[in-house]
RNA sequence: GUGGCCGUAGCUCAGUCCGGUUAGAGCACCUGGUUGUGGUCCAGGAAGUCGCGGGUUCAAAUCCCGUCGGUCACCCCA
């Protein structure tokens, strides 16, 4: 082949390669969930990238139409890529949730795809972790969904973050208490908007979009920036919602003493009436997380309650609680944060390879060493020593091990310390002892 | 989907407005100085279809159109 005709290597966009220290950010943080999630008692499940179109459509509203990954399979199926994890879920457990039982609690963590316009941390296909509850309507449940997140982020390490909790209960109340009952989801949408365009605007636009008296607006704003601690946040809502908001206030208050109980620090936790969520599903409690330092990448895991989730696929009513962790938001923030580390730290041994006829020699060292537990890489070539040292300098190996003729001969091996440059010799049989215990000194 | 900005070596960028000798720099990379010891230093080297395609021109990285990719805003959302 000539080389007029090699094919430039490309990606789709908003889609992505990951390199290794990417990779290795995403493994910890997914590991880091998992083990949180496994520590709650949740199951992991999986299902298929692609589904019938008709499981998928009008789940979201038009607009996830409209970003479906769309087209007829070779069978002549109408088929898409599933765009979140919820609508699987709902599928799968209306398929499958006589043989599971309930209460069910599951995690899926998968990629999804949206045809939608690429920004920085929106790509077209990310990584979702969900996690959700079905099966019960206690509250306990919205506990620990929030007890979750809360247990996720602060094992994360990601600096302080915070948890804004809402009820849409609390919102309808407010809404059917001044007179906009019927114009809720435009209403939502506008409030959605607060942090980001400002009252002013808000205002006017519930005027313009919803109709909305200057009144009426101005009160509703009011009522959801009310500011202070939870139990003042509460109060005013009470006050200005009535009864209204009962049950509502109630449901929030419930969250809030289960998370004091379990000993998550108050300063987490915001009671925060302007959280609304775009999707328009959510019936109860509704989450929202955001980290302190970096709060204008959105919110980086959000969820709340619905009170059916399968109600399209079975006859059987499945209410349920759930969020989910946007991995790719996450990810691009804690880059951007300097928290993950992209270098790349594989094996922290090296044993490189010197005496060119001892290759089965050298493969049975590493192997003798990895039996021992410690992860070795083998240089594959008898290359020159100090270019085998600058390769794991490079690599960030943290020991090298140099066995060349000399040392065969004596059955000894040089351990160099790469921080230090000091190496000291040992014997075989000492090898992976020492390497232990130089490892675990640094 | 709509609009703004951007796209030159692996990376960060200069050069583009006012077209004109072999398109530059830093970092990274490779080789040697050092035939068994990395990070520093010195010397040398390799590396660019100027995103891609078309047009204008004697001449295009530079001007025009289209397209792909990135980014920001709207929208929506993780």
């Amino acid at each position: 082949m000539s080389d007029s005709r090699i094919i430039e290597p490309r990606t789709l966009k908003g889609f992505r390669d990951f390199l290794p220290g990417a990779m290795r950010a995403r493994d910890w943080l997914l590991e880091t969930a998992r083990s949180v999630l496994k520590s709650y008692g949740y199951a992991p499940i999986d299902t298929p990238a692609l589904e019938y179109s008709e499981i998928l459509l009008g789940k979201g509203g038009d607009e996830s139409d409209k970003q479906l990954y769309r087209f007829e399979d070779n069978g002549g199926r109408d088929v898409a890529l599933r765009f979140d994890l919820t609508v699987p879920l709902a599928r799968f457990a209306a398929q499958h949730i006589n043989e599971l039982g309930t209460p069910f609690k599951r995690y899926h963590i998968g990629p999804v795809w949206r045809a939608e316009n690429t920004q920085r941390g929106r790509y077209r296909e990310f990584m979702q972790c969900d996690f959700d509850f079905i099966g019960t309507e206690s509250l306990t449940a919205d506990t620990e969904t929030a007890l979750v997140i809360h247990d996720t982020f602060a094992a994360l390490d990601v600096g302080e973050f915070t948890i804004r909790l809402n009820n849409r209960k609390v919102l309808a109340g407010l809404l059917s208490e001044l007179g906009l009952g019927d114009q809720t989801a435009t209403v939502l949408r506008s409030v959605d908007k607060l942090p980001k365009i400002g009252r002013e605007r808000v205002v006017e636009e519930l005027v313009a979009a919803a109709g909305a008296s200057s009144d009426q607006a101005q009160s509703l704003i009011e009522a959801v920036t009310v500011t202070g601690n939870n139990d003042a946040v509460l109060a005013q809502i009470v006050e200005i919602g009535g009864d209204a908001t009962a049950y509502g206030v109630a449901a929030l208050r419930a969250v809030l003493d289960g998370l004091a109980a379990a000993g998550v620090p108050e300063s987490r936790v915001q009671v925060d009436v302007s959280i609304a969520r775009g999707l328009d599903y959510y019936t109860g409690t509704v989450y929202e997380t955001f980290l302190d330092e970096l709060p204008a990448i959105g919110s980086v895991c959000s969820g709340g309650r619905y009170d059916d989730l399968a109600s399209l696929y079975t006859k059987q009513r499945l209410p349920g609680v759930g969020a989910s962790i946007g991995i790719d938001r996450l990810l691009a923030a804690l880059e951007e944060l300097g928290k993950v580390d992209l270098s790349d730290a594989g094996a922290p041994i090296l044993l490189t390879m010197f005496a060119p006829d001892r290759t089965p020699e050298y493969l049975g060292v590493a192997n003798a060493l990895r039996r021992e537990g410690l992860a070795v890489e083998l240089y594959p070539e008898p290359k020159k020593l100090g270019a085998q040292l600058k390769y794991a300098d490079r690599k960030g190996h943290t020991l090298a091990i140099i066995i060349g003729d000399q040392e065969w001969e004596a059955g000894t091996a040089q351990i160099k310390v790469m921080a230090t440059g000091e190496s000291e010799t040992v014997a075989h049989s000492d090898l992976a002892g020492e390497c232990a215990r130089l490892l675990g000194n640094t």
